[in-house]
DNA sequence: CAAGAACCTTAGAACCATTCTAAGTTATTG
DNA sequence: CAATAACTTAGAATGGTTCTAAGGTTCTTG
């Protein structure tokens, strides 16, 4: 038996995906190992390399496929790109504006209070907290 | 005397721009009555109808200026645009996401507790707080 | 107030991230 | 294993934003 890696054709499909040679490759990449934050070039760039390359149309249809079946988050905070992360729990996002990184944190020790409701005939959908630093 | 608007020209002179006309008169559509959020092609829809027209290149060139000299923050908060918000004192925002709509809200009685420490070498720049909701 | 210099505006081209198109390929189902 | 539905892809298209370079405006200084 190989052993090690999990079954991204079971998780795939799990969330409603075929699990084709392209979305298991990108699925390896992404969530073999910890948390990450790609961009649609930094993924292509990454991907291009393997014995499955991967194209860049497959690379942002992939991550947006990914995005809406709750596998990825998308974060945007600085204008022109996106980022996508692969922890979707409840956590915030450090930004360092001086060079485009971006890190979790857990928001567990975070309290927000006060917030205001939402207006009127909306709902929550979640609340974003991002914590802009420069070098 | 005509009385009743503010002189953009001083003000725009004391942010070290030129008061141009162009930059006297969109400064008028975003700065005459409460605060406002825009984009750039929004704020162009707006100006165009006007006696003093400015090119769309004008309306970017300007409002890049105008959030450099501090007179706006710029807000990203979904892929692909950017808005502008005439409120540059401490707020956070409601974003729509069913319709893109951005409203603000004092950061007086949000209270955030627990926020871990800024990176190794970073310091402090903003702390954004987003509560996206949906319709 | 004239004249030069510095700065600004603009149309259109260019750019860059992302999405679309259409044709070929692959996974699934029976 | 054939039929079908879904997927991948290169390249074109799109949309927001920035750049270019040519002509106009504002400022400074005497």
């Amino acid at each position: 038996m190989t052993g090690n890696s999990p079954d991204f054709t079971v998780s795939l499909r799990a969330a409603g995906l075929r699990p084709t040679r392209q979305r298991v490759a990108l699925a390896r990449v992404l969530f073999e190992g910890g948390h990450r934050h790609v961009t649609a070039e930094s993924l292509h760039a990454e991907v291009k390399a393997t014995p499955m390359p991967v194209s860049l149309a497959t690379v942002y249809n992939t991550l947006n496929q990914f995005r809406d079946a709750g596998l990825l988050r998308e974060v945007v905070v600085a204008p022109g790109r996106s980022y996508f992360d692969t922890n979707t729990g409840h956590h915030h996002h450090f930004f360092v504006e001086t060079d485009g990184e971006l890190h979790d944190f857990p928001s567990d020790e975070v309290t927000i209070a006060g917030l205001p409701a939402p207006p009127e005939g909306t709902r929550l959908s979640r609340v974003d907290v991002i914590v802009r630093v420069r070098r």
